[in-house]
DNA sequence: GAGTCGTGGGC
DNA sequence: TGCCCAAGACT
């Protein structure tokens, strides 16, 4: 590694960093308690901010503690989550409410370890936590940061398709000692990454560190790499599950199953669908009826 | 490690 | 219009 390579990470950093006290989104979760931020992380994983506004505040208005939701069935959570997508997150973080009850006194855990363990909080989810709500030194490595560094650093349009041992090692290598810089450094970068070093259009002509950046240097090289393939949906079990669950939400009385599978053409489907949302606790059924 | 798991908005 | 993307986790 070049010596001047730390440097160029200083300088880097003082912009991305400065940048962000300019730009930085009044988001309410950052004016929040640990809790919120928790709510905030499970939402946002997978969901962009525009859509978790809402749901947010509603959350956080009915259970503003972790024993508030702790206390409650896990289908309210799941009803409570709406439209918000991938809702085995409201059931895995309603079971965290309950494990941060029973386990940790009430209170959000601030280590590492003790977070990584809390159902649906993995090892970006764990990091986030520690760094946004407590203020400590984690590696945070999201979509954002992963595209701004393989931008910067290496010069490329985009990184691997899931992060890689070497992209956790190249991180940490950025990451400043002091847990206070570490934490400004992590959310700095991430809004970089979310609002100009953007995955398609990213708006260079604003960016701290553009005269910095490998990737403008090199011309702007297109991603070369193996296809970043998207996620099939027509027609998939996904579909199909999304479909029969939302009519159970919408029918807070219950559903009868007959009616749930007819709301889908393919039958065959409709039973497998429908059995992984039982199977997965999502969708239960009583007396006849499918309820949350 | 590749597959699975929702939903909506921007281009 | 269809495709791509969005603060991932889990198996």
């Amino acid at each position: 590694m070049p010596k001047d390579d730390a440097l160029d990470r200083e300088l880097v950093r003082q912009r991305v960093v400065e940048w962000f006290s300019r730009h930085r989104r009044d988001l309410p979760w950052r004016r929040s308690t640990p809790w919120g931020v928790v709510v905030s992380e499970f939402m946002l994983q997978q969901t962009p901010v525009s859509r978790v506004l809402g749901p947010w505040q509603e959350w956080m208005d009915r259970w503003p503690e972790p024993d508030d939701l702790a206390a409650e069935e896990p289908g309210a959570a799941v009803a409570a989550w709406g439209r918000l997508g991938y809702p085995r997150r409201a059931q895995r973080l309603h079971r965290a409410a309950r494990t941060i009850s029973e386990l940790h006194d009430g209170q959000v855990p601030r280590e590492l370890d003790q977070l990584r363990a809390l159902p649906g909080v993995g090892q970006y989810t764990a990091a986030a936590i520690h760094s946004f709500a407590f203020g400590g030194r984690a590696v945070v490595l999201d979509t954002n940061i992963r595209r701004l560094l393989v931008r910067v650093e290496h010069g490329r349009e985009f990184p691997p398709v899931s992060a890689t041992a070497q992209e956790w090692r190249e991180a940490e290598a950025w990451l400043p000692e002091a847990p206070a810089e570490a934490a400004a450094w992590a959310a700095a970068s991430m809004e970089l990454g979310a609002l100009v070093c953007t995955a398609r259009s990213p708006r260079c002509g604003d960016c701290p560190v553009a005269e910095l950046c490998a990737w403008r240097a090199a011309g702007y090289p297109r991603h070369d790499g193996p296809p970043r393939k998207g996620q099939a949906w027509h027609g998939t079990d996904r579909q199909c599950r999304g479909v029969i669950l939302d009519l159970v939400r919408q029918n807070p009385d219950g559903v009868r199953v007959e009616l749930a599978l007819d709301a889908w053409a393919d039958r065959e489907q409709a039973e497998r669908s429908l059995a992984g949302l039982l199977t997965d606790e999502l969708v239960r059924e009583r007396e006849g009826l499918l309820v949350l």
